[in-house]
DNA sequence: ATTACATTCCAAGAAACTTTAGAATGTGCG
DNA sequence: CGCACATTCTAAAGTTTCTTGGAATGTAAT
C-alpha cells in the first residue's frame, strides 16, 4: 500500500531532525551557536571537546540542515540554518524543564539564587536600565556581545571583570546576564562582584530567551 | 571543575527529550496523540506497528515525560503530558519541512493538490462554513472528532462516507480535513467524492495546526 | 614549493537503540 | 477460582551511533 509507505517517509525526514538533537554534545552546540557563528575550533573549546568529535557532531547537524557552514580564510564558520532553529532548541528546553523533574533540580543545584524573569520584570529591567537605575552586564566574550546585546548593556567579559572593577558605580545595583539559563558565566560573575563589595545580581535570560519573548536587542 | 560537570548534565536532561523525539516510529505516536488520548492496541493499529513495539516506544516517551498513561478497566490509555507536547511536535516538524527539501518533495509527492492554508484562507474559509456556503468534513474516526473538531464541522469518517452519500449536498463545496499534513485520509475523501460527482477539496489542517493559530476548536 | 594550521575523512571498537519472540503481570468476568 | 484479554517485561540478535587515533584535504604564509 503506498499509502503507508510514504507516510512512513514523512515521519522518517522529520525524525532526521529528532535525531540531530538527541544528543548533548550537540545540544550545547546549538546552544553555543544561538549566540552567533562560530569556528570549529571556538565552538569544541567552549564546549569542552575535542575537534574532531566538534567536527563530527556538526557534520551530523549540517546533514540534518540545522546549520550551514562557510569557509573563511583557513576557518569553517558554522551558523545556525535560521532563527526558527534557535526556537525549536528553546522549546525543547522549555518542555525539559517543564516536565522533567530532574532538570529542575540540576538546575537549582547549579545556581544559587536562579532569577527567572516574568514579563513584567522584563519589562520593568528594562525600564530601569534605560533610566541608569541599574547597570545592565553582559558577561559574555565581547565577540558575542559585539553579534547581539540586551539594550543599555555593557560588555564586561567574565575574564576581564576584575581589572575593569573602576569602570563599575559601587552605589548602583549591577545586573550581570550570559548565554541563557544553562550557562554560568554570569553567576561567577556575580560571585565576584559581592566579594568586592559590589550589589550585584544575576538574571536567566540570554539573548535568545529575551529576543524569543519578542523584546528588542541591539547590535 | 563543578562547573562543567553540571552543565553537561543539564544537556543530558534536555537530550533526554531529544531522543524520546529521535524516532520516526515515536514521532508517529505523538502525531496520533495529538488528535486526543488512545489506547496501546489503536495506537499500535492506527501507526501500522506490533502492539509490543508500540508499547516499548511508549515507554520512551513516558520516561522522556512527553505521555503519560492511566489504567481504565483492562486498557491503559495514553496522552500527551501537555499541549506544549504538540507545540514541540509541530515545531519539529516545521522546521523539518522548511530546512529538508526531501520531506517537501514527500509532501509534494503524496498529494496530488496540497492546500496549505493561511492565515487568510483559514478566516474566509470559517467564514464561508458559518455561512453555509462551503461544508466541512471530519474525516477522521468518530472517537476524535467528539475530542476536537473544526468549527461548523461536522463528522464524516472515511470509513463511512461511502453510505452516507446521502448527507452532503451535490451543490455546495465539500471541504474535508483530517489529522494534519501527514494524514491521507482527507485525499483519499476527496478522492472519493469527485469520483461520484461531488465538488470536494482537502485542507492539510488538522485540529492541532488549527489550535495552533489561535483559532477555536469545538468539543 | 614547502610548511603550518584548521578541518574533515576513514576505520574500528565500544556503547546504545530497535525489533521480535516468549514469559509474566494485572484486570474483569463468569 | 480460572479464563480471556491488554499490556508490559525479559532476553537476544541486528543495526546504528559515539568516540578516538591516524591519514588526508584545503588554504594561507614563508
Amino acid at each position: 500500500m503506498k499509502t503507508r509507505k510514504s507516510n512512513d517517509l514523512l515521519f522518517e525526514q522529520v525524525a532526521r531532525v529528532g535525531k540531530a538533537v538527541a544528543s548533548p554534545k550537540r545540544l550545547e552546540l546549538l546552544d553555543l551557536l544561538s549566540q552567533g557563528e562560530k569556528t570549529v575550533e571556538t565552538l569544541a573549546s567552549d564546549s569542552a571537546i575535542d575537534v574532531k568529535l566538534a567536527s563530527a557532531h556538526l557534520k551530523v547537524l549540517k546533514e540534518a540542515r540545522l546549520v550551514e557552514a562557510r569557509r573563511e580564510g583557513r576557518f569553517i564558520i558554522y551558523r545556525l540554518s535560521g532563527s526558527d532553529i534557535v526556537s525549536l532548541w528553546l522549546n525543547l528546553r522549555s518542555v525539559a524543564e517543564k516536565h522533567l523533574a530532574e532538570l529542575r533540580v540540576a538546575l537549582d543545584l547549579m545556581s544559587s539564587a536562579p532569577e527567572r524573569l516574568t514579563a513584567e520584570s522584563r519589562a520593568s529591567l528594562l525600564e530601569k536600565a534605560r533610566q541608569g537605575e541599574v547597570i545592565v552586564i553582559d558577561v559574555r566574550p565581547e565577540v558575542e556581545y559585539l553579534a547581539g546585546h540586551l539594550p543599555y548593556a555593557r560588555s564586561m567579559p567574565l575574564s576581564e571583570i576584575e581589572r575593569r572593577l573602576a569602570e563599575l558605580p559601587a552605589d548602583k545595583e549591577i545586573v550581570a546576564y550570559c548565554r541563557g539559563p544553562f550557562c554560568l558565566m554570569s553567576e561567577e560573575a556575580v560571585g565576584l562582584l559581592r566579594e568586592k563589595g559590589f550589589r550585584a545580581r544575576k538574571i536567566t535570560d540570554g539573548v535568545p530567551e529575551w529576543a524569543a519573548e519578542g523584546l528588542p536587542i541591539e547590535a
